[in-house]
DNA sequence: TGGATATTGCCAATTTTTTAGCACCTGCTA
DNA sequence: TAGCAGGTGCTAAAAAATTGGCAATATCCA
């Protein structure tokens, strides 16, 4: 399993209708674009796509179900990582302090966060 | 202040780089890189991306340092909230689990994640 | 001062991305 | 059953990104 090179432009921003939507069709995914291209051209893309090991695809019916090859969970993780490197300085605390400040959170949120927290301190104390 | 075109793969690499490095000239830029091109590539792009308005650059002796145009800070709370929505369903909670989950965080940090849930708790009762 | 070094200005070529057309197939329904 | 709606396979062309060369210009220091 060799890591995949960077998704251009466009393919980045199918990968991420695709992690939003989950599993999705070629209309479903042109549909959740805001300026779209042609049919065709999303078409082509998810095509490339699956060439090149970001997305598989699978048949239903008369037509094709995408899907990242990466699952989200993963992606997420990873990608999460280099943002805390390349904006806070590796800080978790800067990142979190950044997304309670930016993000509406609603107490109950804020409970559960306590909670993960509290967790987290168990695991290592 | 109209909105800038998202940057292409290689223009984002080298994004990535400044905010992780802060200001910096072409050649500290390219130090950074893993597979980097020539002198010149690196140059042109930065090049592009002054004009494109991504970066803006100062003379400092005989050479440029370049600087991204939009804050670390702001661009770091934009793409932490683009990266909630897209891998986490908008769901903070699940953010923050993750990165926990991921990355080794220490009792100090922890006291402190657990300081700013606190405060973010006060802040909205 | 003279020469090596780092860096810029400008430019051109290659490669990749991005876009989209055309023909054909399938399922549905009037 | 004729024809529309929505899908695919394949292909080609336009646009954008990416790469790097060459000459000229500062800067440093032996």
């Amino acid at each position: 399993m060799k890591t995949l090179p960077e998704p251009s432009r466009r393919e980045r921003q199918l990968l991420d209708v695709l992690y939003r939507l989950g599993p999705a069709s070629v209309s479903e995914v042109r549909a959740a674009l805001v300026d779209p291209p042609s049919y065709s051209s999303v078409r082509t893309i998810l095509g490339v796509m699956v060439d090149k090991g970001h997305l598989t695809h699978a048949r239903d019916g008369n037509r094709y179900i995408y899907t990242p090859a990466t699952p989200a969970e993963e992606a997420g993780r990873s990608a999460l990582a280099n943002l805390v490197r390349t904006f806070f300085g590796g800080s978790v605390q800067g990142a979190v302090s950044a997304l309670l400040a930016s993000e509406p959170v609603d107490e109950q949120t804020l409970d559960a966060l306590a909670e993960l927290v509290e967790q987290a301190k168990e695991q290592q104390p």
